[in-house]
DNA sequence: TAAGCATATACACACGTGTGTATATGCCTG
DNA sequence: CAGGCATATACACACGTGTGTATATGCTTA
């Protein structure tokens, strides 16, 4: 229609210098006119390159148990590449054992550019399967339960500080026998919360009691089964750590029914600092994860490596301190 | 290295009769040992197809707010799309105005064989689009607000029902003076669930006080607002029909905090069936809307369309009942 | 005025797959 | 034993784009 070849309008619409810009005009306007662009597949065939990426996440947007937090950061991920032109295939992991999983079929068929991994629990056979085909990857909020084969980008919030955090605020505002409530899961950094309470208790000179500690999948009604079945003991405790803030909602229910007073009686400190947390009373005291960083600072990388951004060539590895943030609990 | 032309490669892997079982059987071997697949971007140009469908979504993934319904409804979607190996692309379509949307872009490019559309505020501009380029498509859960230019698949669950069920519910158990909270928003299955309140006033010749009808942004927070601002009429009143369950806990919590007890003084129905409201006591008595059956239709649906499972050449418009679950408020 | 040079565009091949057509192989039958 | 037929595989082109190389065009300068 524009009466050139097609090597000129892949240049135009690519805007190479070598073509002239009135020529160049010309074309992108046929080309908006008729809402013309480059076939996606033709393209990546020829590039090499997809524009997509894709997220691994073990459960995805299961509403109310453990993945709230997991899942608002992808949302906060989604949105970013969105609104970059970047397209995001979410990828679920639950299917640990299964070597035709789509983890693997996207690795094979070449149809994304680089992998986001919200997930601890990838498998070294996965991650060997992904290095093969050197598919770049960013591992994103969750530290690797076992190791890649290969050195890779990772940004993540300490989970030792967090527990820390949460355990010494509940010791300096004149905590004695602190119950911790835990979440049954495999994922280390929930390890990590407790290690980090550990060291708090013993850094302030405070026995610990393994009775105190409770491990619970997490949901909000296994919050207040915890409470409930400890009822007749509740006097003995002033504070609760509690893993996570859904639960966290859950505990301070329960207390309340059995007339405890959240804080005067016992203390209450979550973890996530999730949104729900700040629509009940007593606002809930939890420790927060810097979401947006850790969104915009993964995806800026995955802009680098995909060529939007020019590539600084650094690997992202980095730890981010996460923070307590006072409330009313 | 099978020593046979890349065309039977082809064909044994697609399981074309044109190859002998026992060359076919040599290759697949040599392909899994290789972890071959075919390239999709290749693939996509040669067949016109790319695996791939997009899902249309105002605001994907936001945590608390009244998408939490639409977001447990396409995680249900992405589950099954993601075990068929169907991948799946998000798309925020919060951007009304963009015509570089990327609904659009996607649309340009090729890049997905249909949409699913869990959406009513989609542009009477952006479905000529759609159309114009014969992107199948299926309308999930809403009821489009711009009729769309061609014919189009659809399954959602009928508003005007379920606001019926509901008033009827508090009628029939002995409510005469009955508030109703409503989202400020301008998706009309909203209005569908007032007018159905509406339908079952008139019918129950119960007068409509247009004092008791209020509209929030959809949050737990404006659910005890709306409570806290007319504390002192709530004697007046004996029923809440809310229309989200979210805001629903608020009007309830709110309620108690004022000392009325539900249902005994002021009975509450809510809307959406979200897990979180069973996790309260007393638990909520809501509109369920059948969340799997939309998603397994729809997707269902979807596989026809991109050629997974045969075609029965029928159009999807479907619009199913919601129905009452009685608990406890 | 012709040679030299810079600039703008066309040509041709490559990317990996699917598929219609042609060819090669093997078997059966008259 | 040759011809015919069925079966198995190779060949070649198409899909749409990017890019190195070749060519055409226009301008400058000796």
């Amino acid at each position: 229609m524009a009466g050139v070849s097609h090597s000129t309008v892949s240049r135009s619409l690519n805007d190479s210098p070598r073509v002239k810009a009135s020529t160049k005009e010309k074309i992108r306007a046929i080309a908006e006119k008729f809402d013309f662009e480059f076939n996606a597949g033709a393209r990546s065939l020829s590039t090499r390159r997809t524009g997509t990426v894709g997220i691994i996440h073990p459960e995805l947007f299961h509403d109310y148990s453990g993945s709230i937090f997991s899942n608002s950061l992808i949302s906060e991920i989604m949105k970013r590449l969105d609104r970059a032109g970047i397209d995001s295939i979410p990828v679920f992991s639950e299917n640990r054992e299964n070597s035709s999983s789509n983890i693997r079929r996207l690795t094979r068929q070449q149809k994304v550019d680089a992998f986001i991994v919200v997930d601890s629990l990838v498998s070294v056979e996965d991650w060997k399967f992904i290095s093969k085909f050197n598919i770049p990857t960013i591992q994103l909020h969750y530290k690797p339960k076992y190791t890649p084969p290969v050195e890779i980008n990772y940004i993540y919030s300490d989970n030792i500080i967090g527990g820390r955090l949460a355990t010494d605020y509940l010791i300096e505002h004149g905590c004695k026998t602190i119950m911790c409530i835990t979440i049954k899961s495999e994922h280390p950094e929930i390890l990590d919360r407790l290690e980090g309470f550990l060291l708090s208790m013993k850094q302030h000179g405070l026995d610990i009691d393994k009775n105190l500690i409770f491990e619970e999948e997490c949901t909000l009604f296994n919050g207040e089964k915890v409470i409930r079945e400890y009822k007749d003991k509740l006097d003995k405790i002033d504070g609760i750590f509690v893993h996570a803030d859904i639960m966290a909602l859950g505990v301070i229910k329960e207390l309340e029914a059995h007339g405890y007073r959240v804080p005067e009686d016992i203390r209450v400190v979550g973890y996530d600092d999730i949104e729900l947390g700040t629509y009940f009373r007593p606002k809930l005291t939890t420790i927060h994860q810097p979401k947006e960083y850790l969104a915009e600072k993964a995806c800026s990388k995955l802009k680098e490596i995909m060529g939007y951004n020019s590539d600084t060539g650094e690997i992202l590895q980095e730890i981010v301190a996460p923070y307590l943030v006072e409330r009313e609990s």
